[in-house]
DNA sequence: GCCGTTTTCGGCCCGACTGTTTTCAGTCG
């Protein structure tokens, strides 16, 4: 039985406090074990294996009581209490928690009083007007239960926006607020500011002149298909595409206060607030209460706020409580964009991309970059457009060619090769060996188990002309689950080999993700960021992938393609042959 | 259940809203 991952271990936390929670335990016991499956699904390092040395007490948030879990969960595969409490409390309770307004304390009154134990127990309940029996129920509550499951609640979570598209939409809205003669700042906040995977709904902040006149105008947008007041200063709205949209609008003098708070993340919030109880002062989104003095200081910027508690600012990107309140944390000079002198990963018309070569290449000279490499799908690929050996070796000489014919950019021939079953690329050794650049990456049978997926992709980095791996866990985000693999088994092995590691930059990919990134670059690992494009109009995705780098706190001298060509060509694996 | 520039015990962010209450617990962000 392989050793639990750290997500695995994570969800079985997060299961624990859900149970405890059920149970009536204290609600600083719950959060406990909240706290601890964070700390274990950001750790850097293998919880397991921490476990087994004896350490996994130096995990924040991990104490004698859950390395005693840890323990049983990793000696019989699984943990004691949460089978009692399974046992107890059936998994339709945990959803019945999905609906808005029910929380655990009301679903278990629910289950003791009526023995509702699931979704479709709540809704007959709703239906034959019996909750309403139960005291702190009402007919409110069985018309809310009911409009619930008609807006579809029990068949589906909240979908997720994924980052870009979620960016693009919230600009518009924030542009269109700007034009109102209140404005004085619009900024996105949120998930959004941080750089998340994917975001709920689109968190706005704003100052005005005058916030109830600014809250309001949301409504008259174009993008907006229904707005509600949320109070006095705020507004709530959807937009035609189904997203939902929050505004808060302050004056001028509080909007520090305002964007700190609503940038988050929640957990960040709470450690720095815990943070600053222990200097007699209280943090909210509208100002600094000292006790001492009985003054709330408001803050017209972040800055201010983060000033007034001891600390440096930081940056949006790094507020997920990952260490970085912790004493001693230095911020570090994160990536940006434009120190990318590179892109090593992309696709022409020779496989699935949209425009040719010299296109691609222009495309990136334009974009200030020093060197591209053309990696188009190779011989198996599976989706047409397949790039036999012999169109490879075409290939070759058609970039050599256009290399030779082209100033100002070096244009690199490379290949995106598949990873087959047993590991091999699907080309030769031999045609490999010709190319400047290889990226070896997973597009067939994602259903291999955990072992087999891990020992293919270790083989990959163990071959000597796959110079890096691609999109490491095949993710797609909100779409599609990654694939079963020991991603700590394959950052030993890359960086035994030197196989470098990609951020691959499409925005429903960002893979490496954040936590992965940050994991891999502790190990030893070289990271490159390429963008993955399939034509001219993307090549600026290198964003999302830039932004993935920045919150896994990644400096440019932590990503290798920020060196020119000539630094960077000998850090290839084939360079040392 | 964790943790320590006030603590090895007694704390553990902040504010708003909701529906059901008779003064507030639970939920949410």
């Amino acid at each position: 039985m392989p050793d639990p991952s750290n997500a695995v271990i994570a969800a079985a936390f997060d299961e624990l406090g859900d149970l405890y929670e059920l149970d009536g335990a204290v609600i600083h016991r719950v959060l406990a074990y909240r706290n601890a499956a964070k700390a274990v699904r950001d750790a850097p390092t293998s919880v397991s294996a921490l476990t087994r040395e004896g350490r996994v007490t130096t995990v924040p948030g991990i104490g004698k009581t859950l390395e005693e879990k840890l323990r049983a969960l990793l000696e019989t595969g699984t943990i004691p209490a949460a089978e009692k409490l399974r046992a107890r409390f059936p998994a339709g309770l945990i959803e019945m928690t999905r609906l808005p307004g029910l929380g655990p304390k009301r679903a278990r009154k629910l289950f003791d009083e009526l023995g509702l134990d699931s979704l479709d127990a709540l809704r007959e309940a709703a239906e034959q007007q019996r909750l309403r029996g139960v005291k702190g129920f009402g007919p409110k509550f069985e018309a809310s239960v009911l409009a619930a499951f008609e807006a579809g609640v029990a068949e589906r979570p909240a979908p997720r926006l994924v980052l870009h598209r979620a960016t693009e939409l919230a600009e518009a809205i924030a542009e269109g607020l700007r034009a109102h003669p209140a404005a004085v700042r619009v900024e996105l906040a949120g998930g959004l500011r941080r750089g998340s995977d994917s975001v709920k709904d689109l968190d706005l902040v704003a100052a005005a002149t005058d916030p109830a006149a600014l809250a309001g105008a949301l409504a008259d947008l174009d993008l907006v298909e229904s707005a509600s007041s949320a109070g006095e200063n705020a507004a709530r709205a959807r937009t035609h595409s189904g997203a939902s949209v929050d505004l808060r609008v302050v004056t001028p003098d509080q909007f520090g206060n305002l964007l700190q708070h609503f940038t988050g993340s929640r957990q960040h919030n709470v450690r720095l607030r815990e943070r600053a109880v222990k200097r007699g002062l209280h943090v909210s989104e509208y100002g600094i209460l000292d006790d001492a003095t009985g003054d709330t200081l408001r803050c017209a910027t972040e800055e201010e706020v983060y000033a007034r508690l001891g600390l440096p600012w930081i940056p949006p990107e790094l507020r997920e409580d990952r260490g970085e309140l912790d004493k001693g944390f230095v911020v570090p000079d994160l990536i940006v964009q434009d120190d990318l002198k590179g892109d090593l990963h992309c696709h022409t018309v020779a496989s699935d991309g949209r425009d040719t070569a010299q296109e691609m290449a222009a495309g990136a000279l334009a974009r200030g970059l020093q060197y591209v490499a053309i990696t188009d799908h190779s011989a198996t690929h599976g989706f047409g457009n397949d790039v036999s050996p012999d169109a490879l070796r075409r290939q070759i000489e058609l970039v050599h060619d256009l290399n030779d014919r082209t100033d100002g950019i070096e244009v690199l021939i490379g290949t995106e090769t598949n990873i087959l079953p047993d590991g091999s690329p699907d080309y030769d050794d031999d045609l490999l060996a010709q190319l400047d650049w290889v990226v070896g990456s997973v597009h067939t049978s994602f259903g291999m188990s955990r072992a087999e997926m891990t020992r293919r992709i270790v083989a990959a980095t163990e071959h000597p002309w796959i110079d890096c791996i691609g999109h490491l866990t095949g993710r797609k985000i909100a779409a599609r689950a990654p694939y079963d693999v020991d991603v700590e088994a394959v950052f030993e092995a890359a960086a035994r080999t030197g196989t470098m590691l990609e951020i691959n930059s499409a925005p429903d990919r960002r893979d490496l993700n954040d936590v992965h990134a940050r994991q891999a670059h502790a190990a030893g690992v070289r990271i490159v960021i390429n963008t993955d494009a399939h034509g001219v109009s993307t090549q600026g995705i290198a964003r999302w992938g830039v932004l993935t780098a920045r919150r896994a706190g990644l400096t440019a001298a932590d990503v290798a393609n920020t060196l020119p060509w000539a630094q960077f060509a000998p850090l290839r694996k084939r360079a040392a042959r």
